[in-house]
DNA sequence: TTGAAAGCGCTAACAC
DNA sequence: GTGTTAGCGCTTTCAA
């Protein structure tokens, strides 16, 4: 067992050839005469040689390395999507370097901090939102390191994204809320000010109640990581009007608030709709199952990390990309039951 | 914009000091004369300059980077513990490569041979099983670097681990079902092959009924990586003498369990039982929510990574931990109905 | 308090 | 086909 691992150098004295020609025979970069070829075989076989990869991308500038901060891997659509991008990643050659923000500025900042100093060749991004997040991106963009921003709407075409169009996917699902018969619909969201989807979202949300003369309600706002849903949720269940549907900004809210709703004695979806959004695969399996957008996570992460090399590695332009959502028609709504039959 | 990030060497340049002098100054590392400090504070905040990591790394022969190996992403209790290494990680100011093997030991091989070239200064993994994974642990063991086997049980005291006791776990799980009067019970998992947990879990099933003398029934085996339930299972549930409990290998298992069997017209708990394992905080929430042994996913990571550390830093001894687990007494098991009353 | 210089492990001219 | 050599960007003696 060998207390330090080998240099080329070594390897080179033992098989009584060139650093050079190790080099070429490890990277197959160059010709090697089989005799020299076997004599490095034999080294690397018996001391179990490995180029060191930090020397290597000293000398070539080149990490072959990609930095992905996403805010939480315990909400599985970001994990899915950093799936994606790490199956990409390493069909490309190249490494993941994994960092989560819990949504905090303060965090993405540093997080990037380290990703640059690292010197990695591209990042993949789920920010705040452009405007929070400006002081980091900024940092990137004066790197002139390429970036792509995951789940982030597109604000500008100076970087590249891939995100779907929330407000639209809001507005769709909640117009379906109404055109199942709910009038009174609830918001219940993330904090808006750590997520710019959240934000649109909600102007969804608003959209199809006005588009429809009804009156939107004021919406409730609960923390990212905890997921106990806040007194403020709870009053207003249980409150005179309380609505006939909520709709949770994220799936794994609209879970916890299925779950509170029916603590209450109020059944899903016989009582009372729900609709999340976002489309976890576990959505799909629970009893109702979820109504909900569904954002294909993980083609969202392939993406990412496909742009990212090819900016990389062909200098291709940035670019936005819009990917297609769908509704995912679950349990979790119905028609209204006490609907009168307004049309 | 700089086309090329800046040196120490051009940074010193524009300061009018020395290189050593700018390191000693971005490091704290040694003595600098406040004017010299001012001058070179002046050229970083107008340059964006930022020490580079892989020149360090390559003169210190440090990297500060822990390679972390999961199966999956895509199983929340992956992503929980990933996430609980990446917070004790960046506390401690290292880095992490992530990868994921798919279950398939060429992966785990690969990543942890890419680990190893990118010279991480420790390894946390989940593997397949010691004996399958045995080449790629060896490459681990003769680089001499220390790594902890998270989830996959202790089997040996010459490396760290941490896990629960999932044979047990398992046992009092199965232990419990027979108490409320099933006889009839399968259990479903994960392919045995592609992890030593579900083979753990599967001999504290045949420990239980063993103890009771109960026959078992075949263990049906599925693919980790899809959703959907094998003919098999669907056979067995359909059947004559079918299963009056489900015990299943994951979580994730026994939420696409569940909503199979209401698909058949079963209920849960009503009609039939049905178990999982891992504790995955979803599970919570759903209706009914599950029965499981919870698994602390994220202190199972925070204990990998802090145990890791201590081990680089301060030479610390392999030390095989075994973390207490409990049963989640969920809504998705009940009494057997037609329990005849016999003790 | 400072600077010169050696060298970490590697690749890639370049000359042979 | 092969070897020599000059760095890549940094830290760290060591001497001044």
């Amino acid at each position: 067992m060998e207390r330090k691992s080998l240099t080329i150098k070594e390897v080179a004295r033992r098989a009584g050839v060139s650093v050079a020609t190790v080099s070429r025979a490890m990277n197959s970069s160059g010709p090697v005469s089989t005799e020299a070829r076997e004599a490095i075989e034999r080294v690397v076989a018996d001391s179990g040689f490995r180029l060191n990869a930090i020397g290597r991308q000293l000398k070539t500038s080149r990490s072959h390395t990609l930095g992905v901060l996403v805010p939480s891997l315990k909400n599985p659509i970001f994990a899915d999507a950093v799936s994606g991008v790490e199956h990409i990643a390493e069909q490309a050659g190249f490494r993941i370097l994994l960092a989560s923000s819990s949504y905090k500025i303060s965090k993405e900042k540093s997080a990037i901090e380290t990703f640059l100093t690292s010197r990695v060749e591209g990042l993949v991004l789920t920010v705040t939102d452009e405007q929070s997040s400006h002081a980091a991106l900024e940092l990137v963009e004066h790197a002139n390191l390429p970036f792509v921003l995951m789940f982030n709407p597109c604000k500008s075409n100076s970087h590249s994204t891939v995100s779907i169009d929330n407000r639209l996917a809001a507005y769709e699902l909640v117009c379906e809320l109404i055109s199942k018969g709910h009038r009174r619909i609830a918001m219940i969201a993330g904090n808006l000010s750590q997520s710019d989807r959240s934000v649109e979202r909600h102007a969804g949300y608003e959209d199809a109640l006005y588009d429809h003369g009804i009156d939107p309600i004021d919406i409730v706002e609960v923390g990212f990581e905890k997921p106990e849903l806040s007194d403020a949720v709870m009053n207003l269940a249980i409150g005179q009007d309380s609505p006939t549907a909520y709709f949770c900004s994220t799936d794994l809210l609209a879970i916890s608030m299925i779950r509170a709703l029916s603590a209450l004695g109020r059944a899903v979806p016989d009582d009372v709709s729900v609709v999340g959004f976002d489309g976890i695969s576990i959505g799909e399996s629970l009893t109702p199952n979820l109504a909900t957008a569904v954002q294909p996570a993980e083609a969202m992460g392939n993406w990412a990390a496909s742009h990212l090399i090819s900016r990389i590695e062909e200098g291709a332009p940035a670019q936005n990309l819009v990917l297609p959502h769908y509704l995912r028609h679950g349990e979790s709504w119905a028609q209204f039951p006490d609907d009168t039959g307004f049309t």
